[in-house]
RNA sequence: GCGCCCGUAGCUCAACUGGAUAGAGCGUUGGCCUCCGAAGCCGAAGGUUGCAGGUUCAAUUCCUGUCGGGCGCACCA
């Protein structure tokens, strides 16, 4: 289904035909008093050629067929172009997206195959906060890209392979509790690590045990390769919880182990090609016709014959494209690491890979005292933790509305607002902002929240359970009240809204969306009774109660958050 | 030293990528439940968008400088 917007651009794409070459937008207008939708293309125009904007206006506006949309378009200030939608017009669209399987959101003109990379957390090391906005973040970029149309494959590239490995099997070999295991598997890989870790800062055979280890484990014995998957098999498990937990799937999770077999010869191409060149006993790539990169070389080689990370993630890139045949890959990945990508990007290009590889930052995030969130002893705050504490905190909410529900009711409903709290709390922020983590915050029945989208999706529902027996959608939406109306423009607005969050990768277009369509919907519930209004009003407002319901529901799912039926 | 990101109401954040009088929530404050969930709604107060220039019909947005904060910059990932 096309958007109001893009008819109307098409539109003006006609009217402009002959006069100028330019490409009209048309966006929803930042104030009422200025109708609902408007375009700022005389102005641009003006400005290109030097001429009067408001006559430029009134020359478009003369050729401008909009009849059957739009009341007579104005021209105001300095040369806007203002359209209000008809009334007649306006009823007829809501009734389109009420029967739209998209609910108004069009497809992508073009369907492309997107490699998606996010998450990435380290094996035999624990989750935690910082891997929060990658995981959720990443999550509904693939969501919303396959709703609109996109194939995508999301690949979780683990940090399964580093220099820890030889601690730990060190460590494995000496002290592991079978049982510590089998529950806690990477809490005891952890234990394991940090012990062994101390033991070899104070002693130098200890020390030179671990590194034995390690590199009999990159040499390939047999007996550290095991280990070394166990360790693998036992984290992946664990995090498997945490995504199961979290609503988040991968197609993929080739970890960084996956590559080693292409590094050798993925540096002699590079060597050979003359990308890179020795410098310093190390293997580089220059860039020195980048005046920002021009001391950055990328390494590829360590002087002792070692490979880093930039190898692997080109060794990945070359996989992917061999595998995939991508026409863009995703990294989301945090801010710090730009550089990083910037050189990875950089050789990509020189070794001619075609695909549009796009590094997609976040800030990080805070606590209370603005520095990186962490525990009061300085540890990293695991995301069990977290998300059990978001549960937690959630069930005393539920208990406190519902003490009768059953308790497996409540613990339900808990997971459902707790983790989508969470969520949404990083998703309705500016991406590239660092934001402070606040539980009272992400938690409100106030604001731009989870719970309060879910609590008008609730409250919806609430209608429907009151409501006997079928209800049919009316043949004609009545679009009267105030209320009705600017609900009814909103409801329609979701359509243009959903797209926008991959023009720049922003979900917080969409939590924004979704926190204005709420709002307008609750004002509409005050102002307009449902069940008590006689027909054909009550079928028209049970019709824009459910819309809005469904799309309440949608929006939220394609944000990974899910909504439940009572809270 | 260089580079990247960020400075918006007392606090936490928006602002559809250059558009009209910069918007929300919390907090402060005044209203609204014999009525579908008040976990809600309506209103008031609160701003020199860090600062100084520049570009233009128009700047929170782009450019230059400057101050403040965060993070990166050759053999960790």
């Amino acid at each position: 289904m096309q958007t109001l917007i893009s008819i109307l651009e098409t539109k003006l794409r006609a009217a402009l035909n002959g006069i100028a070459q330019i490409e009209p937008q048309v966006t929803i207008a930042t104030d009422a008093r200025f109708g609902d939708y408007q375009t700022n293309v005389a102005m641009v125009l003006a400005k290109q050629q030097r001429a009067n904007p408001r006559q430029l206006a009134t020359q478009i506006i003369e050729r401008l067929d909009v009849d059957d949309i739009c009341e007579n378009p104005e021209i105001a200030g300095a040369g806007f172009i203002n359209l209000r939608i008809k009334n007649d017009f306006l009823k007829k669209r809501v009734a389109d997206i009420f029967s739209d399987e998209m609910l108004g959101v069009p497809s992508a003109g073009r369907r492309k195959k997107i490699v998606l990379d996010f998450s990435g957390p380290n094996i035999a090391k624990p989750m935690h906060v910082g891997h929060i906005r990658s995981t959720i973040i990443g999550d509904t970029l693939a969501r919303v890209a396959r709703f609109l149309g996109h194939e995508v494959v999301t690949d979780n590239h683990l940090g399964d392979w580093g220099t820890q490995f030889g601690k730990v099997i060190y460590g494995w070999k000496n002290w592991r509790d079978e049982q510590a295991l089998a529950t806690h598997p990477v809490e005891e890989l952890v234990r394991l690590y940090k012990k062994a870790n101390a033991l070899a800062e104070a002693d130098e055979m200890v020390l030179r045990a671990c590194r034995d280890e390690l590199v009999k484990l990159q040499s390939g014995d047999p007996e550290n390769v095991a280990i070394w998957r166990k360790c693998v098999e036992l984290s992946w498990k664990e995090f498997e919880q945490m995504y199961s937990l979290l609503d988040v799937r991968f197609d993929e999770h080739l970890g960084e182990s996956a590559y080693n077999d292409r590094l050798a010869t993925l540096v002699a191409k590079l060597e050979k090609s003359g990308i890179a060149e020795e410098s310093e006993g190390a293997l580089c790539v220059f860039f020195r016709d980048n005046p920002v990169l021009a001391d950055k070389p990328a390494l590829i080689r360590k002087s002792d014959g070692g490979f880093l990370y930039a190898t692997t993630d080109l060794a990945t890139l070359e996989y992917r494209m061999e595998r995939w045949q991508p026409d863009e890959i995703w990294y989301v990945v945090g801010a710090p690491q730009a550089l990083h990508f910037d050189q990875v990007f950089g050789v990509a290009q020189k070794m001619g890979i075609d695909a549009k590889l796009r590094f997609i930052p976040f800030g990080s995030i805070l606590g209370e005292d603005r520095k990186l969130m962490k525990t009061r002893s300085g540890d990293n705050v695991q995301l069990r933790d977290l998300l059990e504490e978001a549960q937690q905190r959630a069930l005393a909410m539920v208990e406190q509305k519902n003490p009768a529900m059953p308790d497996e009711e409540k613990k339900q409903i808990a997971q459902i607002i707790g983790i989508g709290a969470v969520k949404y709390a990083d998703l309705s922020q500016a991406r590239m902002t660092d934001y402070v983590f606040s539980w009272d915050k992400m938690l409100s029945l106030q604001g731009n929240t989870a719970p309060y989208l879910q609590n008008a999706y609730v409250r919806i529902r609430s209608i429907f359970r009151k409501l006997d027996g079928d209800w049919k959608a009316p043949a004609e939406f009545v679009l009267a009240d105030p209320a009705e109306l600017s609900l009814a423009k909103k409801l329609m607005q979701f359509g243009e809204t959903v797209p926008q969050v991959l023009d720049d990768f922003r979900p917080n277009i969409l939590a924004n969306y979704l926190y204005e369509l709420a709002n307008t919907f609750h004002t509409f519930y005050e102002a307009c009774p449902v069940l008590k209004a006689d027909e054909p009003v009550r079928s028209s407002r049970l019709a824009l109660c459910d819309l809005t319901a469904r799309i309440l529901g949608l929006g939220l799912a394609l944000l990974g958050i899910r909504v439940p039926e009572k809270m």
